[in-house]
DNA sequence: CAGTGGTCTAGACCACTTT
DNA sequence: AAGTGGTCTAGACCACTGA
């Protein structure tokens, strides 16, 4: 297992996490920085380390002059959109235990947007992998992931299962850096939402992403369906330079 | 006007955002801190606190013991999700020079769910004003936003042309802190879809908001419902905690 | 005016990646 | 082993808020 001990400042962080949700801090205030600093045996910048953090977790608001407040609904926000990883993590985030099935992998040849996507030559051959997440085998979220089979290692579709940044990572080689995603209204037609189990018509958000690796190059196309019902995303929009 | 010098941090940011642009940075490799310290004679932590700033606007990447990267997508996008303020602004972005209609402004009183959220009773009276964004008569963007009766300095309906978040400062005197969103997929219905100029039945991205003042009390109930057509957000997502 | 967060410095050592 | 970003310190001064 990977060892790796906390810093000071994710002990701090870790710290300041309990005393919020403990209500320790009268009406939401939360003690000067020097003052911490002193209490906890460690630097300001260290505390200011923390507090920036915790700012953008959405956890705290700093106000020059004012001083530093907890901001109690980002206590609650469960998945903070710019930074999903896995889609099973969302789903536990959400109190639910959910089940993965691979529905199908296969290999087809690319067509010219996904081949642009992918930068690859249209008609080079893609690894088509579709997967569904389910919490009491309630449907939940549909993704299709597409990867160009040239850089996959193992010539059959093992893996799959795995999610899919580490299957970029352990079967491709390329580990996954960021996705550039966009967000989609979509209405399901009948093959979607006779997998998800919504009637035809039925509205639903849609991501569009694409995946580069730590070298800025794409690989990997994905697509992800969720039901609106069962999976909400929230946020917590601040003014920018905040 | 404001004057306010900008820091350092923020000089050595534009500096730094020049140089990506104008394509400098051989393969997307920035100079290490040290290096850019002493080039630019400031010390590495002011160095340290613009690639921060850098690295969570999605615009570098950094990697321990590697270096320091570009991350070629993070110039494009324009509206980042949860950085956005003014409508307004999102379209300008866009390329767009939008021109705002105020389709309606009355009082009514507020239901169970709307008390709830603004926490006033029910019954209490609400302002509502309803607002359409438009770029060459094409309409974009459909807002609604309520605020209790009782919070709005002058009787009359002054000020809904104002953004938001200057009706709330200046003829309500609780300045918006930050906004608990909502990502809603909806199918547009008759009303709204004549509104937007769109076919019933086409899906449209909403969100649905509560505003905060600074001192975490409700101030404000949105609604917004975009065309997918005109705005779609993009988004960059990365792991968590990088 | 007192107190708070914001900016900045100079320097030390650690952890990780790459050669 | 060399080079890079990550963590941390101690201290100075500035800009803003609020009583």
């Amino acid at each position: 297992m990977i060892t790796r001990k906390p810093s000071l400042t994710e002990q701090v962080m870790a710290h300041l996490k309990e005393r919020i949700v403990a209500g320790d801090f009268e009406e939401g205030r939360i003690p000067p920085e020097t003052e911490l600093a002193t209490e906890l045996g460690v630097s300001r910048t260290t505390i200011r380390d923390a507090f920036s953090r915790l700012e953008h977790e959405g956890i705290i608001t700093r106000r020059q002059g004012a001083g530093t407040f907890v901001n109690q609904p980002g206590l609650q926000i469960k998945s903070r959109l710019e930074e999903i990883w896995s889609y099973d993590e969302v789903l536990r985030d959400h109190g639910y235990t959910p089940s993965i099935e691979v529905l199908a992998t296969r290999t087809e040849p690319a067509g010219a947007d996904l081949a642009a996507d992918l930068g690859i030559e249209e008609g080079d051959r893609v690894l088509v992998m579709e997967k569904l997440f389910r919490e009491n085998d309630q449907p939940v979220i549909h993704t299709c992931n597409r990867v160009a089979a040239s850089l996959v290692h193992d010539p059959d579709g093992a893996g799959a299962t795995l999610p899919i940044y580490e299957f970029l990572d352990k079967h491709c080689g390329r580990p996954l850096g960021y996705y550039v995603s966009e967000l989609i209204p979509v209405v399901l037609d009948g093959h979607l939402a006779d997998m998800l189990r919504l009637d035809a018509g039925t509205p639903a958000l849609c991501f569009e992403e694409i995946g580069f690796d730590r070298d800025n190059q794409p690989v990997l196309s994905a697509t992800s369906v969720f039901r609106d019902d069962l999976l909400r995303f929230r946020l917590i929009r601040r003014k920018a330079g905040a």
